[in-house]
DNA sequence: GTACGCTGTATTGTTGACAATCCGTGTGTT
DNA sequence: AACACACGGATTGTCAACAATACAGCGTAC
């Protein structure tokens, strides 16, 4: 609740961040309707810049809005949450094969430095949550960044990893998949700093075919409902 | 210029389709700056739907904008158009699979029906451009909407193909390319009428390949200068 | 008893004016 | 002559009031 701010964005950005957050974290429910008045007061903010936001998550597709009768968060069913995984496994697959043939030796450097990090928070098995949550998401996201194609990375940080974070949020991670993760992590790695493009593409896509068969075999569980 | 206009939608969705439209026929240049105001009397607008308009065409990465600086056109570079044919690659693939999983036998009737009405305009010679320009974004799009993956559809058809089809305006279709790309056309069709989703997924792949490299030897002969 | 239509209220969409910020131009200095 | 700084104008960001529309509740007709 910090009234601090960085005076270098402007109120329609920032409202952008804080309603992004808020629908990822959860804190406004999937189906949930809200009205914009209440958005207002909550945020501090008047309704032109709201607006603007609204249209911004509209257009990510984070919230669905018809004219005159309000704004209501996304709600994602689970077949669409699979398909999600579905077009992660083909993006992320070239995302990989582009990174291993363009990434600096330096970018692979810390990339590995990053996954030593993991180990050890995993095997002093603090933070469980945090590595899958956001440990994960940090590998991902210098994968997308480092293929240098710029619409891709856009595409995977601006639009699929928030609507999936948004449901891993409330995803417990099973007893030994964060382990298993980072071996594949680690393999993924090695073939980038081999500069086999093909085979980073056939890893990544076998590990995020494996999170979703996780997913999949959770949600028949019913130990997921959405 | 015509005055009249749907009333079902608002103002800031009828901003953003104009814009939208214009941006891609290229009535708006690539890098160009532009004005709030002027927009506004160009449409006949107010500058609060316009706003919204712009915030929504920014997050689709069609144009940029600076804060208190003004907003621009994005300009592709042909690096960057390139990259594009790279993510629709798989992601068309992966929609040809889904398609051949999923469309119903009606839909994969009109789809050829479609294509005989595209093999009439090629052969009849009138209308190479229409058929470059319209009638293979009409069969991508089918495609895209038959594989029942609502994500993947909303960024094909919302994000990628407004940016492919704005430097398709600009760029002459070579001689036999139409004609070669209708084959492709047609085999890909069989193969999801066999329901054979890994030839389809293959199919599309080479497809949207041969069209890249068709693109490629054109900026590199100096004919397309981006 | 149920279905249809009407009206009131609350919410959204839009507008025009006000405040904050940046860019170009001009002047002064080195 | 070239650079730095400051000022003015123009443009963008923000705000609060006004108009238009949808939803809910009630009444009436069948």
């Amino acid at each position: 609740m910090a009234e601090v701010q960085l005076q270098t964005q402007t109120r329609a950005d920032e409202a952008f961040d804080c309603l992004q957050t808020a629908i990822v974290k959860g804190d406004l429910a999937p189906g949930e309707k809200i009205g914009e008045v209440e958005l207002c007061s909550r945020f501090n903010l008047t309704r032109g810049p709201l607006r603007e936001a609204l249209g911004r998550l509209e257009s990510r597709g984070l919230l669905v809005r018809r004219p005159h009768a309000g704004v209501k968060v996304v709600s994602v069913s689970a077949d669409e949450l699979i398909e999600l995984y579905r077009i992660r496994e083909v993006m992320e697959g070239l995302a990989a094969r582009q990174a291993a043939e363009r990434m600096t030796d330096e970018e692979i450097r810390d990339l590995r430095a990053t996954l030593d990090s993991h180990e050890t928070m995993i095997e002093e098995a603090r933070g469980q949550a945090y590595y899958q949550a956001e440990g994960d998401y940090d590998f991902h996201h210098r994968i997308a960044t480092g293929s240098r194609n710029t619409k891709l990375a856009q595409m995977l940080l601006g639009d699929l990893y928030y609507m999936v974070r948004m449901y891993r949020y409330r995803l417990s991670t099973s007893a030994g998949r964060p382990h298993m993760a980072l071996g594949e992590h680690r393999r993924i790695v090695e073939a980038i700093a081999q500069r086999d493009g093909e085979l980073a593409e056939f890893l990544m896509k076998r590990h995020i075919n494996a999170a979703r068969q996780n997913i999949e075999k959770k949600i028949q569980e019913g130990v997921l409902t959405i």
